[in-house]
DNA sequence: TCAGATACTTACCTTTAAGTAATTAATGCT
DNA sequence: AGCATTAATTACTTAAAGGTAAGTATCTGA
């Protein structure tokens, strides 16, 4: 007789590790906060705003938000080129919980250190 | 004249991504859930539930927790071993917000995968 | 004519995360 | 004697994420 257990990662039906791991990367929270602190942004606003992210990863992290549908795109014709970055209605729903997050790690950050400092 | 912007990412001083780079690894997540809807379970029977994760994975999962202050190890000196993992008060205060994450993503979830295959 | 601006893309390389499989230690059970 | 049990650890490999630096198109202004 098995143990039937199992099935708690179950990435189809787990809609937390199916949506949670797309801004479980190194930048997309950042891009997230920045642009519900400033509205709308362009490239090279964000850029120098997050100093240490690269072009390469500004673009992959805003083209992996803008198709989950979080980040909006609004492309000008113009030369040289001019492209505005916004949070969706979508994103905007997120950020209060990413505000708290944001706050619980504020409220902690402190206390965490601590313990990891101390387990050597 | 510099445009004197940056410093959203600040290591140091980003509580966000200080504290909260620890749990958008691929387990850590997973792990406070379920040991959130179950209260204490011995290393096997988290292996168990989650099905996909290898041994060594959780062994360094719940050992960053640990370190964290997040998760509590308690070893009984017995043969074969018995060691039993529960959430510290730390993680407790943590998990209203990452329920409310999860509850998002439930929500969100069918939009945002029509917003991806949308996206080709 | 040529640098500068803008929002990228591409090729290449390094670093980090994660997976696989074997091994360990001490005991009880058969 | 030999196997199962438990919670790891170790060495090795693969996959994914991220970084660097250069290139692209098109126009403006010096």
């Amino acid at each position: 007789m098995e143990n039937e257990v199992k099935n708690y990662a179950d990435e189809e039906h787990c809609p937390v590790r199916n949506v949670l791991d797309r801004f479980g990367d190194k930048w997309s929270m950042l891009v997230l906060m920045l642009l519900s602190d400033m509205g709308v942004l362009r490239f090279n606003e964000i850029h120098k705003y997050i100093g240490t992210i690269s072009q390469k990863m500004l673009t992959v992290t805003l083209k992996k938000l803008e198709v989950d549908g979080l980040v909006q795109r609004k492309a000008y014709p113009e030369i040289p080129p001019r492209v505005e970055y916004s949070l969706t209605q979508r994103a905007q729903s997120l950020m209060p919980i990413i505000q708290e997050l944001a706050q619980w790690a504020n409220k902690n950050m402190a206390d965490i250190q601590n313990s990891r400092s101390k387990a050597v």
